[in-house]
DNA sequence: ATATAATGTTAACCGAAGTTAACATTAAGG
DNA sequence: CCTTAATGTTAACTTCGGTTAACATTATAT
């Protein structure tokens, strides 16, 4: 229906949103490092899926549909980017750079699995995406080895 | 240089032969579920690269720099694929399909990481990839738990 | 040996995702 | 206001990875 490579655009709008109030073109061109005229082509083909409404010069906004996609999508980024910072101790931009793209070609049931696992490794009950694992046996150890450099 | 979509047949050809002692475009195709059309684009990417060599409707065969190649592509399979089974217990073929995903698009640094935790994780202290990881405290706890339903 | 099947190759085409460059619209400052 | 700068849009093109369909070559079986 949506490519990866659309979704992405989604994603940055759904930021760029919380984060200005507005999105506009020149704004997710250049966090995206593309130009404006890729942008709204983005743009067309997430309006056709209805994922986004926007008209002509006119102000760009999510539907609701765009904005569950992209808290789905932005949830499935973040749980990666946690799995390699933080059970793989890659450093920082590495993980960003990394989770972007993994998080792009992994299905739902695999970050669901993920999910759990990093939940259970690093000891987090509570957490955005809302995974809530029982307590089991021997969980400051698997922390503290999964922690060690 | 060679693109990550190039790198899938590089790989299939690799395993073809060391499954069947020779490489044909028709079995790369069904492996591929792609047709022979586009195998045959491929090998002459993979010519020009220098990974293989071929002359028409020649024997094809991997040169010296495209069997390392392989290798390398390979282990990278082998070690997401060993995550996304043993460690998530993902099932078996989605674990596979994921893992091709996965690896087509992770830098070697990851790989790396990842192939050490796995190593760590499930005790594993020799496989293919060569890792020889330093036994530690808790290790059968860590891997009671990861392979724990 | 030769017809037929299997295999390999090529040309012309497609869609996705990007680009450049020209153009249209909107916003801002004097 | 009205000019200019910033922003947004479009058309034409590029590259990549794939396709179909026609064709060429090689292998097989009687």
């Amino acid at each position: 229906m949506i490519s990866k490579a659309t979704e992405e655009y989604l994603k940055t709008m759904y930021v760029l949103k919380k984060q200005n109030g507005n999105i506009r073109v020149t704004d997710i061109a250049n966090k995206m490092n593309c130009t404006k005229a890729s942008v709204n082509k983005a743009i067309n083909n997430l309006k056709e899926e209805e994922l986004v409404n926007y008209e002509l010069y006119g102000k760009i906004d999510l539907t609701n549909k765009g904005e569950e996609l992209a808290k789905k999508i932005l949830e499935a980024y973040d749980i990666v980017y946690l799995f390699l910072k933080e059970v793989l101790n890659i450093d920082d931009e590495e993980s960003k750079k990394e989770a972007e793209k993994i998080k792009s070609v992994i299905d739902d049931g695999t970050i669901n699995k993920l999910a759990k696992y990093v939940h259970k490794v690093l000891d987090l009950n509570s957490l955005d995406c809302g995974y809530d694992i029982n307590k089991e046996k021997c969980r400051s150890c698997i922390r503290r080895t999964a922690n060690k450099k």
